[in-house]
DNA sequence: GGAGTCCTGACGGTTCGCTGACATCATCGG
DNA sequence: CCGATGATGTCAGCGAACCGTCAGGACTCC
C-alpha cells in the first residue's frame, strides 16, 4: 500500500473515478462527499494526503483547509476546482494548500501530481509524542497532568503547549506561534508570547528559572524537549 | 533575502520580467539563457530554487534537468513551458520537476508556486542531518553538536554557520556573507565576518590555530569544506 | 459584578555583537 | 632571502538587543 489518500469531493461521478485511479496506482482510499465529513475524516483517518475539492456543500474547501490546518493536519493537501480564476489559485496556494490543480484536468497529471507530493512528504514523519518529563497530555480531554496531578492551565496556555509540541524538538518562532495560536499574521512587538510562556514554565517546569523542557533559543524562538 | 532563483529561459523579455517580480518579492535572482549555462549555475552558485524553461537552445529542459539531478543538485525545480500536453507534463513531474507551470500564466500564480514549493522543501531540509568533520548541525533544533556534544553558539554565529554550510566547498565572500546574514548591502570595512569567523572556528575546530574545516581563501572569503 | 484570563508597556539583568586598535601572516618585488 | 604592504587573526570593552518579569487595565463568561 503506497499511502492513503482521502478525496473530499460531492460529485459522485469523479469522486468514483479517482478512487478507481488511485485504488490501480495502490494507495487505499476514502471519499468524503461534503466539507464538514471531509474535516472529520481528515482528522480521524489520518490520512497521508488530501485531495480537497473547492466547491463543496456546507463548508467551502478554503475553510476546510484552514479547519483541519488549524487542528494540526500536517499532511499535504492538493486543491481542486473548476474555477480557473488565477486569484483563486493563490488563496487556494497561500492559505495552505500544497498543490492545485484546475479541472478538466487530466487524470495522469493528477496522479503524478499525488506522487510528488507524497515523495515530499514522506521525509517528514509525525509525531504521536503525548508530553515531555513528567508532563502527560491528553488532548481528547484536554488535560494536562504532572508527576500525575492535573495542572489547570488557561485556554491560551494550553493552545501554546499544544503548539510547541506538535514540533517538539524545533524551535519554533514567536512569529509562528502567534500565527498558530493568536491567528495574527504580523510581526511581533509585544510579549504576549513570552508572558504565557513563563507562566507555563512556573506550572510545568520542576524549577521555572532553570528551564529544562520549555527552553528560550535566542533571537530565534522556544523549543519544546523531553 | 528570502532565497535564491535560478531562472533557465531564453525569451529575455521573459526572463527579465521573471527576475523583476522575483526581486521585487525579495528573491535574490540569477538568469541563464541556455541549457549550458543553466547547468553551471545551478551547480556553482546553489539556488534554493530554479525555474526551468523546457525549450532552449543547446540542451532541452528535461536534459538540464537530468544532468543536475544527476550531479546531486537536490532543491525544487519548477518547469516552464510552451506546451500543454499532459504527456509533457507527467514526463517533467516524473523526471525530477516538482511543480509545472503552463505557458501563457499569471506572474501571481507563479509567485504563489514558488513560495509553496521553497517553503514545502525548507522544511523537508530541515531535518536532514548536516555538519562537516565531528560537527552536525539540527536545523530544525538550531543545535550544532560536536563529537555528540553540544556546542553553544550565539545567534550570529549560528546563522554564520548556516550561511557557510548552504555553500559548502565553495568560496563565501564577505559582501555575501554580510548580505545573507546581516542584511546589510554595503561594502565591509568592518572586522566584523573575520571576528566571528574565529569564534566559530574557536568552539569547532580541533586546532583553532590550524583550522582543516572553516578555511580563509584570502582576498576572496571564507570556505567551509567537510 | 466577580472571577478568571489575556494583553500591553515598562523595567532591569544578561548576553551579544560591533568596533577599533594592534598583532600576525601571506605575498611579492627587489 | 628580506623587507614592504596589505590582508587577516585576535582581543577587550561598550552600547544595544533581547528576554524574563510584573502589574495594571480591558475583556469575557458566568
Amino acid at each position: 500500500m503506497k499511502g492513503r489518500v482521502l478525496v473530499v469531493e460531492d460529485n459522485p461521478d469523479l469522486a468514483f473515478g479517482l478512487r478507481n485511479n488511485l485504488e490501480i496506482e495502490g494507495y487505499e482510499v476514502a471519499l468524503a462527499e461534503d466539507g464538514p465529513t471531509g474535516v472529520a475524516r481528515a482528522l480521524e483517518w489520518r490520512p497521508d494526503l488530501v485531495i480537497l475539492d473547492l466547491m463543496l456543500p456546507g463548508m467551502d474547501g478554503y475553510r476546510v483547509l484552514r479547519t483541519i490546518r488549524d487542528a494540526g493536519f500536517g499532511q499535504p493537501v492538493l486543491m481542486l476546482t473548476a474555477r480557473g480564476e488565477e486569484s483563486d489559485k493563490v488563496k487556494g496556494l497561500r492559505s495552505g494548500a500544497d498543490d492545485y490543480v484546475t479541472k478538466p484536468f487530466g487524470v495522469l497529471e493528477l496522479l503524478a501530481r499525488v506522487e510528488a507530493l507524497l515523495r515530499r512528504a514522506s521525509t517528514a514523519r509525525e509525531n504521536a509524542s503525548v508530553g515531555f518529563g513528567r508532563v502527560r497530555i491528553d488532548r481528547a480531554a484536554r488535560i494536562v497532568t504532572r508527576g500525575g496531578a492535573p495542572v489547570p492551565l488557561a485556554p491560551m496556555e494550553y493552545d501554546l503547549l499544544l503548539a510547541l509540541l506538535d514540533r517538539e524538538g524545533a524551535v519554533v518562532s514567536r512569529s509562528d506561534l502567534m500565527r498558530s495560536v493568536w491567528g495574527y499574521d504580523e510581526s511581533i512587538v509585544s510579549r504576549t508570547v513570552d508572558t504565557h510562556v513563563v507562566e507555563l514554565r512556573r506550572k510545568l517546569e520542576d524549577d521555572p528559572s532553570a528551564p529544562r523542557h520549555i527552553l528560550t533559543v535566542r533571537k530565534a524562538g522556544y523549543r519544546l524537549q523531553d
